[in-house]
DNA sequence: TGCCGAAGTTTCGGCAACGAAATATTTTTC
DNA sequence: GAAAAATATTTCGTTGCCGAAACTTCGGCA
C-alpha cells in the first residue's frame, strides 16, 4: 500500500462534517455520528459541485439553469417539448417557459409548434446550443473525476452500491405510520 | 448473513439511477457509471431529505426556509447575530433580514439592537420558537434514520468514511490547471 | 357533427433569493 | 481628536420559481 488507509479514528484527518456533527452533538446527544455525517457529506458534496458548475459554466456564457435545460434537451437527442423537460428536470410548468424563453432570446433553442397535435411545441438545440452545452459540459465532468477520483476503483463501486441500497429504501414508499424509535434526531448540515 | 447482499451486478437490484446513468452512457460514452452513480444517487437523496423536511416541516406550521433558520439559530445556543446566521446558513445577507422579518412576526424570534455594539442587532429564540423547531427536527430525523438504517452500523461508517476522504479532496483548493483527462464527461442528474 | 373532459402550454400574481448600494456605527490612523 | 477605513445591517431593484387560472387543442362519445 503506497498510502494506507488509517485504521483507527485518531489518525484520521478530519473534515469540516466531523466539527459539525460533534457540535451538534453536544446539543443532541442521540444523534448518530455515521448518518448525521454521511447525510450532511452528501449535502456538501451536491452543493459543492452546484458551485462549481455555476461558477464554471459561467466561463460559457451559461448560467446553472440555462446549462441544466440544455443539458436535459441534450439527454432527449436534443428534441423534446416542455413537458418532457417539465418532468426530467423536476420544474413546475410556468418555470420552464420562463427558461425556454430565454434560451430562445439567446439563440440556443428554437421552438416551434408541433404540427400533428397543435397543443404541443416542439423545442429544438440549436447548433449554438449544443455547442455551449459540450463544452461547459466539460467543466463538471472534471470537477467529479477530480472528487471521486481520490478514491480507487473498488472504492468507488463500493459507494455507488452502497448508495443504491440507501436510494432504493428513499424510492420504496414510506411503509407507513413508523412510531418513532428512541433517538429521531438530526444534526443538520448548511 | 441473514438476507446475504448480492455479489453479481445481475441480481442486484436496480434504482432509478442505474437506468438513468445507462441513458446518458449511451449518449457521453466515456462516462465512469460509479462516479456518475455517486454523484446522482447524492443528489437525489439529498433532494429527497429535502422535499421531506418541506413538507414535514409544514405539519408544525413552517417553511423550509423558516426551519432552517430556527435550526441555526438552535445551533448556535439561540443567541446570534444576523452575520453568523448568514455564514452558517450560506446566505446572502438580504436573505437574512427578510427571514428574520417574517419569524419575527410570528414571534418564533426577537430582534433586539445589541448595547454593546450598536451596529449589531441580537437575535434570540423564543420559546414558541424552540418548540417548533425541536417539534419538526424530529420529523426529519427519523427520516434520515429510516434511509440510513437499511445499511448496517459497519456499513454507515463505511459510506461516511468514504465520503469523508471525497470531502476533504473538495476542501482542498484545486491544484491548479489541470489539463483535462481524456475523459472529463458526466451525466448528470435531474 | 357537436359536445365534453383531458392534456399541453402560457400568462398572471406573489414569494424568496440575490447583488449592489445606502445607512449607521465602530475602529483605526495620522 | 477628526477623518478614513472597516463592519453590521437594511433597503432597493431584479430574477427565477411556483401555484393557480386561462386558453387552445385533442380524443371519445352520443
Amino acid at each position: 500500500m503506497t498510502r494506507a488507509t488509517p485504521r483507527t479514528a485518531a489518525e484520521r484527518p478530519r473534515d469540516w462534517t466531523d466539527g459539525h456533527v460533534e457540535r451538534w452533538r453536544s446539543v443532541l446527544p442521540h444523534l448518530d455520528p455515521d448518518v448525521e455525517g454521511a447525510v450532511t457529506r452528501m449535502s456538501k458534496l451536491t452543493r459543492h459541485l452546484g458551485r462549481v458548475r455555476e461558477q464554471g459554466v459561467a466561463d460559457y456564457g451559461l448560467q446553472k439553469h440555462e446549462f441544466d435545460t440544455l443539458h436535459g434537451l441534450a439527454g432527449r437527442g436534443g428534441r423534446a417539448t416542455p413537458s418532457d423537460l417539465r418532468a426530467d428536470l423536476n420544474l413546475a410548468p410556468a418555470s420552464v417557459t420562463g427558461r425556454l424563453e430565454g434560451l430562445e432570446r439567446r439563440g440556443f433553442i428554437v421552438r416551434t409548434p408541433s404540427s400533428d397535435d397543435r397543443r404541443r411545441v416542439d423545442v429544438e438545440l440549436t447548433e449554438a446550443g449544443r455547442l455551449a452545452w459540450r463544452q461547459a459540459l466539460d467543466v463538471v465532468g472534471r470537477e467529479e473525476q477530480r472528487m471521486l477520483g481520490v478514491l480507487g476503483p473498488v472504492e468507488r463501486r463500493q459507494l455507488s452500491d452502497l448508495l443504491r441500497r440507501v436510494l432504493l429504501a428513499a424510492e420504496q414508499p414510506v411503509p407507513e405510520a413508523k412510531a418513532g424509535p428512541a433517538h429521531p434526531e438530526t444534526g443538520w448540515h448548511a
